[in-house]
DNA sequence: CAACTATATGCGTATATGCTCATATTAAGT
DNA sequence: ACTTAATATGAGCATATACGCATATAGTTG
């Protein structure tokens, strides 16, 4: 745990590639939407506003990222977010940018 | 602190922008390089194999999205990491690839 | 001021990816 | 089996951005 040894190649690759994930408004607002817990697509086409087309790949690229998990029941499909570090990681992102920000907010001060 | 209310647009868009940011391996590279201290740009291309011009423009994007601190000495610019989130982020995203990735190996055994 | 060094930047190209529209697939009900 | 509903996916287009090359800028030294 907490290793000091810089990460090879491959590893760096993943990390970019976990964050590039998380890199998309509407992803985040599909994350946002499933901190309420698990919702089907259409319902999350509704709530964020996006087409189904769009929603269904954008959940695709999360789910095959192992941020969202994937569960049938009829016709519908719902998702539900399955790796719990997401929250913390936007609970740092949100903190660190209202630091920066109420920074700036100062200056004007 | 910890707001459960939805985040506007904007504010998404700039979390989005804040993992775009942290997406790209070489600035990764660049990061963990700077995890021992500050230095300066030719270190900085030497250790990672980048191109001088190359790693400028990444250094630029970590700057101007306050991840990194830019400072002049003479002939010399030494940049450090400014954002101590930085950190945590790193180490939840490497913990939560860790897991998953031993998960997968499981599954072999 | 000229020569040199460290860093930054303009430009062109290649690649990746988000979005839309149309259509395919899967499952349920009649 | 046919129809309808929910979701997924193929194709094409538009945009963003990483990289390399060349050059510009800033600062130092003679």
């Amino acid at each position: 745990m907490a290793k000091k040894v810089p990460l090879s190649d491959a590893a760096l690759e993943l990390v970019a590639r976990r964050f590039a994930v998380l890199a998309e408004p509407m992803r985040l607002r599909l994350i946002q939407a499933l901190f309420e817990g698990e919702k089907h697509v259409n319902a999350l086409a509704e709530e964020t506003g996006g087409t189904q087309a769009n929603v269904s790949r954008h959940l695709q690229t999360l789910t095959q990222a192992h941020v969202l998990s994937r569960r049938k029941e009829g016709l519908q499909v719902f998702y539900a977010i399955s790796d719990p570090s997401i929250y913390k990681l936007c609970e740092l992102v949100c903190g660190s940018l209202e630091k920066q920000y109420s920074k700036q907010a100062e200056a004007f001060e």
